[in-house]
RNA sequence: GGCUCCAUGGUCAAGCGGUUAAGACAUCGCCCUUUCACGGCGGUAACACGGGUUCGAUUCCCGUUGGAGUCACCA
């Protein structure tokens, strides 16, 4: 057969050569070691915490070495694609802070020279390395239709071969011209194939980045290049873009690691250099009493929407992922305490190989340290900004007096001791329910080792006798005072000498203040709480106190 | 089922032939303390199993078992 007849039958649009493009997107100018990443996610809105995972560990290596980091969009299937699926991902990537140098920066706008970074939109790119592919006798149509392939699948199972279209089950790799000249002008679809040169009794092996040297079988099959709509699979569109923007580094989804024996069979077919691979294991969750990946549909946790929705800091979520990719994290985090999370040297080698599974209360945990570690104004900011989207009654509150929010979230806020009561953002609002007249609605839960008598005087003793200006020191001696006038103990350490002598002590005349006030029995410092509050409101909620219980 | 990867406490994990088998989260107890939180001290808790190799295996090899991924004109 005469493939130069065949190219121009089959693609008589495309004039260029693969000489052309790598002119076009030479080879790029970067210092030693410098690599080349890419996140390169289809289109479909949402942004799993699996691929955040991945798009920080390929950021992390690049702006680590020097390189770049890019957004590439790989909308190849049409039937996945959701409107405006862009906007979603780029949204949760830059909402956690990882920044993208090239490709899609924004829904409608791209950077960078070796674009354009949107797959549907390189159709001709190719095409022409198809045709190249097609010319050198390594790739031929297939007009196959997906009944036959399914028969062929079914007898390869009951016979218990390879399942693939390969050898002799590869009808379409023998047709000659004239059968395809037919076809063509009947205008039947096809797809074009890759003509695979693998045997079946070679073994490729490969490096990882992550998981170390990988032994598999060739591979046989005759891969689909170029679907019906002249549009590629993955596997193509990986080995031309990769190659043209010059990706150094392709660090992606384990579930990609039994597709490496096609990659680089592809690489060698185009007479291409492959780049270096690693597999990040996926993220998973306990379900019943077996380990499955975070799923889209089933756990609301898989999505990075989650997370902002929550409130979760996002430093907090990525300092989680950070962690659980390099668990030495944690003792650079013990030894700079306010470093940034970029100033970590994350090394590709030290990740685990084995899935993980997501563990919400140590995310939690390390949210709490992040938040108590920071200013009460930054927490007034991040909580004011979380409600903003998220919760309007709360927004509307905190941002009524900016001075009294801060307050409340200066409560025990020390840099020695610091209090670590808040998680996420959407805790404020439990946590600090009492502050605020308009959420203070409360059930009063009372000492239960003081009797309602001893509550009442207590609580109405001290309507009349808050006074704003003392110190906290001088403030608590006030309370010892009162103790003492309603038979109390002045100190706990006298009570516990003689506990029955005494009804209750000054920590007892504290909580019912506290309970009167608040409605719990547990706070920060009542002090803080009693002059955020004012005098006023303080003696309105006693008497109230009082009254109901 | 074929191919591939993985296997240390409840979880995330150090460990690379000789260790009292780290640490963090969770959990329990004690201390500190006007409550809570913080903090301090301590406890419970692990090398899946069976064979080798070796003077010696958590560590190396082989099997078994278990788990995960993948076998599309989806990525």
């Amino acid at each position: 057969m005469n493939l130069a007849d065949l190219g121009q039958l089959l693609f008589p649009h495309i004039t260029k050569t693969p000489e052309d493009y790598f002119k076009l997107y030479p080879k790029r100018n970067l210092p030693e070691g410098a690599k080349v990443t890419r996140f390169a996610p289809s289109p479909t809105g949402f942004l799993h915490i699996g691929g955040l995972f991945a798009a920080l560990i390929n950021e992390r290596l690049a702006h680590q070495s020097g390189g770049v980091f890019m957004l590439r969009i790989e909308d190849t299937d049409k039937k996945r694609e959701v409107e405006d699926g862009v906007s979603g991902i780029i949204d949760g990537l830059n909402a956690f802070g990882i920044h993208i140098d090239e490709g899609f920066v924004a829904k409608d706008k791209q950077v960078g020279e070796y674009g354009t970074y949107l797959q549907s939109e390189r159709a001709e790119i190719y095409q022409t390395f198809a045709k190249d592919l097609l010319l050198k006798g390594l790739a031929y149509p297939c007009f196959c239709t997906e009944e036959e392939i399914s028969e062929i699948r079914a007898t390869q199972e009951a016979e218990k071969e390879l399942p693939g279209y390969y050898g002799k089950y590869a009808k379409c790799r023998d047709l000659t011209f004239e059968q395809i000249k037919e076809k063509i002008e009947q205008g039947i679809p096809y797809v074009l194939r890759l003509k695979s040169p693998g045997n079946s009794e070679k073994r490729i092996s490969f490096k990882d980045g992550i998981r170390g040297n990988i032994e598999m079988p060739e591979n046989i099959v005759d891969i689909v290049l170029l679907k019906t709509d002249g549009i590629p699979t993955y596997h193509f569109a990986h080995a031309i873009d990769d190659t043209l923007m010059g990706t150094t580094h392709v660090i992606r989804g384990d579930e990609w690691i039994s597709s490496v024996p096609i990659h680089l069979q592809l690489f060698y077919c185009l007479s291409l250099k492959p780049p270096k691979y690693a597999h990040i294991a996926p993220i998973m969750k306990m379900d019943g009493d077996s380990k499955r990946k975070l799923s889209k549909r089933k756990d609301p946790e898989a999505s990075v929407s989650y997370y902002s929705e929550e409130g979760y800091p996002k430093d907090g979520v990525i300092e989680y992922l950070l962690n659980l990719a390099n668990s030495n994290f944690e003792d650079f985090k013990k030894q700079n305490k306010n470093a940034d999370w970029r100033d970590f040297p994350l090394q590709m080698n030290k990740m685990s190989n084995s899935g993980c599974l997501f563990d919400l209360v140590k995310m939690n945990d390390m949210c709490k340290n992040k938040i108590a570690l920071k200013s009460a104004e930054w927490v007034y900011d991040e909580a004011l900004n979380w409600a903003k989207d998220y919760d309007k009654e709360l927004f509307g509150l905190l941002k009524a007096d900016k001075e009294y929010g801060v307050k409340l979230f200066n409560f025990d806020r020390n840099p020695e001791k610091p209090r670590k009561d808040l998680g996420k953002w959407n805790e404020v609002k439990e946590t600090f329910s009492y502050m605020f007249d308009s959420l203070f609605n409360p059930t009063y839960e009372l000492p239960q080792n003081l009797n309602v008598e001893d509550i009442k005087k207590i609580a109405s003793a001290y309507i009349d006798r808050y006074n704003p200006s003392l110190n906290k020191e001088e403030w608590f001696n006030d309370l010892k005072d009162l103790a003492e006038e309603v038979g109390f103990a002045r100190e706990v350490k006298e009570y516990k000498q003689n506990p029955d002598s005494f009804p209750g002590h000054v920590g007892d005349v504290s909580s019912v203040i506290r309970v009167g006030v608040t409605g719990r029995m547990k706070s920060p410092d009542l002090h803080g709480i009693l002059e955020a509050l004012g005098a006023d409101e303080v003696k309105r909620r006693l008497e109230k106190f009082v009254k109901e219980i």
